[in-house]
DNA sequence: TCTGGGGTCCTAGGACCC
DNA sequence: TCTGGGGTCCTAGGACCC
């Protein structure tokens, strides 16, 4: 059996955690640039905010309604779900935590029967208690059977966030109802493809033969099949799987022309990507760069230009990263566009101690570079003071918008709580 | 005026090899 | 006139997830 559990609203009960006068207060958290709505808490549901809607549209309304907002305070969020995992592992070892609220838990551990229900009310109350945010747990002999427990557990209220799915002809009654496009890894197109041919619900689905779905379309949704039947063919990741890419990107709080300002942001993105590299330990051959337009503005003219650099020795150093980063965007830029956002992609990586070293590569340069990187980190981490590198200004012209942002409560020492 | 920012996995098709 | 067949590797792009 996997257990999932899932922290409900999570940003937005994240921000309720300090703020006690919230608790029955509509309360929404935006994007980054305070673009769209990401996170609502159950009371701004009900007002009908909807995921990822634009905010400015929704704006004037919810607020005059009384509605709260705050900007998005990943810093903090992050720290909470630390805090959630920590509680989740020493219930259960063999955990995956699949994203920053929610994780798997493998039952099967367990050697000894142990009562389901339980376990479930139990893990709910310890991080309500000890943490303070809400969770839903539904448990399957699958992981995509846990994962629609786990939506009926947090939607339905009559069944007080925990769904147990154990008996096959319970599982048979409850896929019956459950439409496939809420089945885990079902998205719009394959809905409708689905749809198309007939297979209606999460049951329909469970009933076909899953060497037909693999050689009609793929193995996912093969897998998929297969576990909706209770095969479970989804397993856990026990260890963390190192990244494969990382991407920084921002959108511009407005738009732009100029190829300085573009060369600010992408060199920005370039050092922030360069140190999640380091931390990651790992080095990248491949750079790539992209500039583009608002795509959702069809009064201007659109461009999407993109680049990518292999470099000859991989590296992990911001000096390289945003050398290369902006030869690219030399050759991407064309002028007379409204810019709208930039990005830097890192990817091939190879590990930092074990890749191969090249014939001509000068041992000693790779070590000065590798120390002023940790120093340079340390000092960041630290907040000893600010270091950057080459031309990474951080002017208003490009600088996202973030004005509603609560407090670091948990991670920085000068915004703590206090109380009178 | 104002629409996020990450990721993963898979597949098709081209390049290349013997 | 007749022009193999099988394999691997890589990349771009699609679909999906939170």
């Amino acid at each position: 059996m996997f257990a999932l559990i899932d922290c409900n609203s999570f940003y937005a009960s994240c921000e309720k955690i300090f703020r006690p006068d919230l608790k029955h207060r509509p309360i929404v958290v935006l994007s980054n640039n305070d673009g769209c709505v990401i996170a609502r808490s159950p009371e701004a549901k009900k007002m009908g905010i909807s995921m990822t809607q634009p905010w400015y549209q929704v704006k004037d309304q919810y607020l005059s309604k009384g509605g709260v907002v705050f900007s998005s305070n990943y810093e903090f969020y992050a720290d909470i779900s630390n805090r959630v995992m920590n509680v989740l592992s020493d219930l259960c070892p063999e955990i995956d935590i699949y994203s920053i609220d929610e994780a798997f838990l493998d039952l099967r551990t367990f050697r000894k029967n142990i009562d389901l229900v339980n376990f479930a009310y139990d893990c709910k109350k310890r991080i309500k208690d000890w943490i303070g945010v809400p969770v839903s747990i539904g448990i399957a002999p699958t992981k995509t059977l846990a994962k629609l427990a786990n939506k009926v557990a947090k939607d339905d209220p009559r069944f007080d966030g925990v769904v147990i799915l154990s008996e096959p002809r319970v599982i048979r009654h409850f896929l019956k109802s459950m439409p496939i496009e809420k089945i885990w890894g079902i998205g719009r197109k394959l809905t409708a493809k689905l749809e198309n041919i007939d297979i209606k619900t999460a049951y329909d689905l469970s009933q076909v033969d899953s060497r037909l779905i693999g050689d009609n379309f793929n193995v996912v949704l093969e897998r998929t099949v297969r576990e909706l039947k209770g095969q479970s063919c989804i397993t856990l990741h026990d260890f963390m799987e190192p990244k494969k890419q990382i991407m920084v990107s921002r959108s511009f709080g407005k738009s732009i022309r100029s190829k300085s300002v573009l060369s600010e942001a992408i060199s920005f993105h370039a050092s922030r990507a360069a140190e999640k590299l380091r931390y990651e330990k790992q080095k990248c051959r491949l750079i790539t760069a992209f500039i583009r337009s608002n795509r959702f503005n069809t009064r201007v003219r659109q461009i999407y230009a993109a680049k990518s650099f292999e470099l000859v020795h991989p590296t992990d150093d911001t000096r390289i990263i945003i050398k290369n980063a902006n030869r690219i965007l030399d050759q991407i830029f064309a002028d007379g566009y409204q810019y709208a956002k930039a990005g830097v992609l890192l990817s091939d990586f190879t590990n930092r101690y074990g890749y191969q070293m090249s014939l001509f590569d000068k041992k000693r340069d790779e070590k000065m570079a590798s120390r002023l990187m940790q120093t340079v980190d340390y000092i960041n981490l630290m907040e000893i003071a600010k270091i950057g590198f080459g031309n990474q200004g951080y002017r208003n012209t490009w600088r996202m918008k973030r004005e509603i942002k609560s407090k670091r409560y948990t991670t920085q020492i000068g915004e703590i709580p206090t109380t009178k």
